[in-house]
DNA sequence: TGTATATACTTGTATATACAACTGCGATTC
DNA sequence: GAATCGCAGTTGTATATACAAGTATATACA
C-alpha cells in the first residue's frame, strides 16, 4: 500500500499524518497486538513510499503519544493498552512539582523488611508473613508536605530496593525504571487518615484526603 | 551564545535537547514572559549555531508540551502558564470514557434557574438570590454510573445554557466551547455524599468519594 | 567450550535544501 | 477611500544524505 499524494482523496493531512493514521489503524484492527514489532522504518519507507525521516517522524511522535515504544538498536513495538484512567492520571509527584516550578523534597520515614500483612500478602499474591519490603516517604514542595506515601514492595520483583537513596529518585522512579509497567491498578479512595498520618502532613483533624492504593 | 558541540562540558544530551534547554531557560528566567514573541527559526539558527530542523524539532517539541504556541506565517510565542494540577488532570468525562473504550450515556436529572444559594452566590461574586442556572447530571459507562456533576452557571456567562441538548454535548464541552478557560479553579475535595446523591449513584452505604469543585 | 570480534540491522540525530502555506503590510490601482 | 496585488517573513512539511549509537547474531579464534 502507498501514500500516493495524488490519491482521490485529495490530502489535506501531512505526509507524516497519514503515516500515523496508517499505524493507528493497524493497531486499532488488532493486526498489531499489543507488544507485536512494527515493520523498521526503512521497511515502511518501502511500503509507503515516503521518505525515512518522515517514517521517524511519524513513529516516533506515536512513541512521544503512548502507542508504541522504541528501543534503539532492536525496533519499534505497539504499547500495552494504557492503563484506564478514570477522569485522574498519576504523574511522577516530583515530575509534577518540578514542572510547575515548585522545589521537590522528600524524606524517608521507614525503609525496612518486615512480615507482610495478612491484607498486603492477599492483594500481591504471597504467603502471610513472607518477608516484604516496607517503605514509608513524605513529600514536599518548599517544606509543605504535599504527599504520604506508604509502599510495600514484592522483594522478588526489586531485590535492592532497600539499598536505593530515595533521596535522589523517588520509589516510583525506581520502580519504574527495573520493572517497566504493562499493567498497573490503581484504586482511589476517599477516606479519613489515622491520627499518625494525619500528624506527619500536619493536617487539621476531621479532613478527609485522597488514597490512592 | 553558541551550542558548540565540543564545548568543555561534551554534550551527552543532542542538540536539539540543548535549544530546548535554552529556551526552557529564558521562559524560565522570565527573560521571556508569557506571550512574548520568540525569535524566529532563522535568527535561532543564526545565533544558536545550529540547523533549521533542529530548532524546528525543539519549538515543535515545546509547542507539544504546552510552553510555547506557534502561528504559521505570524510566529512563535511563550504559552502562558499552564494551570497547576496537583498530580491530578481533569479531561471531559466524555472523551475519558470513550478514549478506554466505554460508551458514554448521561442523564439530565434537572435543568432550571433558580435563585442563588447563598454559598454559591458568595464563591461567583453574585448578590444572593440572584437568578442561576442549575444542572445536575448523571454520566454514566455502558449504563453504570460513573460520574454525578451538579453545576451552577452564571447566566451571564451562558445566558443560552437552559436551551442547549445535553444528551448530545456535554455542559463542559458547551462551557469551554462558549467561555475558553484562560483560568480555573478545581477544588477536590473528599467526603461523604449526602443520602439523595448517594442513592442517584447507587452506591453502599457509608462509602466516601471524591467531590471537585 | 567459551570468548572476543566482526557484521548487519535498528533507531537516533543533524544537516542542507526545497517548496508549500499562511500572515501582515505596503504599494498600486481603480 | 477602498479594494487588490505583490512581497517579505514566518512556520509547516518533505526529501536525501550522513553518521552516531545501540543491539543481536554469526563467526573466528584460543
Amino acid at each position: 500500500m502507498m501514500l500516493d499524494p495524488s490519491e482521490p482523496k485529495r490530502p489535506r493531512r501531512a505526509l507524516y499524518q497519514e503515516v500515523k493514521a496508517y499505524v493507528l489503524d493497524l493497531i486499532k484492527r488488532q493486526a498489531w497486538p499489543p507488544h507485536y514489532r512494527v515493520p523498521s522504518e526503512n521497511t515502511l519507507v518501502e511500503r509507503l513510499g515516503v521518505s525515512r525521516m518522515t517514517v521517524n517522524r511519524a513513529l516516533r511522535e506515536l512513541s512521544h503519544e503512548g502507542r508504541l515504544y522504541r528501543v534503539q538498536g532492536v525496533g519499534t513495538f505497539v504499547a500495552a493498552q494504557k492503563p484506564q484512567a478514570a477522569f485522574l492520571t498519576v504523574r511522577s509527584i516530583a515530575d509534577e512539582i518540578k514542572s510547575r516550578g515548585g522545589i521537590h523534597s522528600s524524606e524517608v520515614l521507614l525503609l525496612q523488611e518486615e512480615p507482610a500483612p495478612e491484607e498486603i500478602a492477599a492483594i500481591m499474591g504471597l504467603p502471610e508473613g513472607s518477608p516484604i519490603f516496607h517503605a514509608v516517604l513524605v513529600h514536599r514542595d518548599r517544606g509543605v508536605p504535599i504527599q504520604y506515601a506508604e509502599r510495600f514492595v514484592n522483594p522478588a520483583v526489586a531485590p535492592e530496593f532497600l539499598q536505593q537513596d530515595f533521596d535522589r529518585i523517588t520509589p516510583s522512579e525506581y520502580l519504574l525504571k527495573i520493572a517497566p509497567v504493562t499493567e498497573a491498578e490503581h484504586v482511589v479512595e476517599a477516606t479519613m487518615p489515622d491520627p499518625a498520618v494525619r500528624k506527619r502532613l500536619h493536617m487539621p483533624a476531621h479532613e478527609p484526603c485522597l488514597v490512592l492504593h
